[in-house]
DNA sequence: AAGACTATTGCAATACTATTGCATTTACGT
DNA sequence: ACGTAAATGCAATAGTATTGCAATAGTCTT
């Protein structure tokens, strides 16, 4: 996981300030070790004594997107630390449909040559959901 | 694009049928030849005289998904109509965030090597998606 | 330190997306 | 035609996310 040093660089490298709230919304989703809906995200902080409006919420989140330690499920909207500084390759979240565990993968390469490079520039930094069955469920 | 008689032939293949209500829908999201929200799908259809409810329009949509006709793009919201018919392999759907438009390809070999099999169990006839430049766009 | 400027956060309202329970209607096998 | 299951309509509600504006905090210049 993210260190706290690594995660306050990655702010001051983007020009922007590592403050209380987005360190506090980011250490409860650190901690939580899984992702989190927004929702859920607040209530967690809520419950330890840190009351958060639901937009600033997800205006952090959207924050730590760009910088790059967060990523987004689209497919169960809920937001997950990155595991690993790997900007700029492709991250792929195998998410088991059984337990709910999400697992990043970084194997990027054939992710890569799928699109012919001359008829699709695939934009950097995104991932991928892939829903199946982890070791343990399968 | 897939013919109405395809269609119909998915609807009895699976055991259910294919009603008026059914029909409507699809032949809207297949005309529109790019993908909608729910939302957007019932304010087409009211506009050419038949008005669903939201309810319908959702159930609809995944009767079309189950069937294999549909693909819901999880990162707009948005819903589209299987350019083919390759149900068990992967689609992938490319997303030009600049014309919006979405292509499909099914180049799928590098993506189901992706993860090691013995790790984790890809569920077939998912898509994933890739957003960047189209051709065009470029 | 004061003032000006920008970034960030709080708050409330609202928009957008999706599901649920129940009543009603339709389709289908006998 | 009758009984049953499937599908739809409807209204309410749940869940997800954004917006505008006011208030606050941080930063820079003087």
């Amino acid at each position: 996981m993210i260190s706290r040093t690594q995660l306050i660089s990655k702010c001051l490298d983007s020009g922007r300030s590592a403050t209380p709230q987005r360190m506090s919304i980011i250490d409860e989703l650190c901690s939580a070790r899984k992702n989190l809906s927004a929702y859920d995200l607040r209530d967690s902080l809520k419950d330890k004594g840190s009351s958060f409006n639901i937009s600033t919420i997800y205006r952090v989140l959207d924050f730590w997107i760009n910088v790059g330690v967060v990523h987004k499920m689209d497919s169960s909207n809920t937001y997950l630390v990155c595991n690993d500084n790997h900007t700029n390759h492709f991250h792929v979240l195998l998410h088991c449909t059984s337990c709910k565990s999400v697992e990043e993968s970084c194997q990027v390469s054939a992710m890569l040559s799928l699109p012919k490079s001359n008829t699709f520039k695939v934009s950097g930094g995104q991932a991928v959901e892939l829903n199946g069955l982890c070791k343990n469920c399968k």
